[in-house]
DNA sequence: ATATTATTGCGAATATGTCGCAATAATACA
DNA sequence: TGTATTATTGCGACATATTCGCAATAATAT
């Protein structure tokens, strides 16, 4: 599947880059300045998935966050890591932690999905 | 709010003890003897969170499952720990891996979500 | 035995994410 | 530059997970 270049797919990387943080759907339609179709930014989000741009983790509301980060952009950094979840300000963004574990023998790790949850700096000052 | 012993929350703590592993709100539907209604297990699994009884991890399907575990039984263990879904066999399990990272300065982590996800020993073997 | 109120079942509501289909638009190529 | 191909989009509908209100039932204390 050849991809194409799209003024909605543009717009809904220029969101993620600018906010810098992991963002739901609803998130980004309301951000994003063309008026686009939720099932579209699901379209668009997964491929972007797909194609290592952008990188999806679920956090325990059970919703879908998008992010760009530097693991997909230089991939030498293939770690993966934890991500922050803030009670106050509602953002998810990617840590420089990265998830170390031993897996226990036998069992084989595909991919990791770990959030903390808590309350970010800017709200803790604040 | 006081709590009352009921045949519907004994039953559901007897399949999460007996299967030893994290439950969705179907898996335990489907295991459980008694005819229990879906609102019924949410409201009653929730409940255990509140109690410490069991704890609740989201995973990579938005899904909730809940699960008895050490951390639940002895509370001097209270660590948060990893926990693993098996693609093969849809299990979660929780692991004695203990979350270890150092959160950045100004932020507090309330709690953790880390799951690894990818196949078992038991599915690995086979 | 009875009053109090926690628990349950039922139906409906909400929310997230996906899918099929037809219309539109991006690209390649003559 | 015009045209064919097909990726992309919008729309509506669908599937699923979870919650909520309300009325009926049942667990506990007195």
């Amino acid at each position: 599947m050849i991809r194409r270049n799209t003024p909605t797919k543009d717009a809904i990387l220029q969101v993620l880059s600018t906010s810098g943080k992991a963002l739901s759907q609803d998130a980004i339609e309301r951000r994003v300045e063309l008026k686009v179709n939720r099932a579209t930014i699901y379209r668009v989000l997964n491929q972007f998935c797909e194609d290592d741009i952008v990188h999806k983790i679920v956090a325990e509301d059970g919703k879908q966050y998008f992010a760009i980060c530097r693991k997909c952009e230089n991939p030498e950094q293939v770690v993966d890591h934890f991500h922050f979840r803030c009670l106050s300000c509602e953002s998810i963004e990617c840590l420089q932690i990265p998830v170390e574990y031993t897996a226990p023998d036998g069992y084989a790790v595909e991919r990791t999905n770990c959030l903390l949850t808590g309350t970010c700096r800017d709200c803790n000052i604040a």
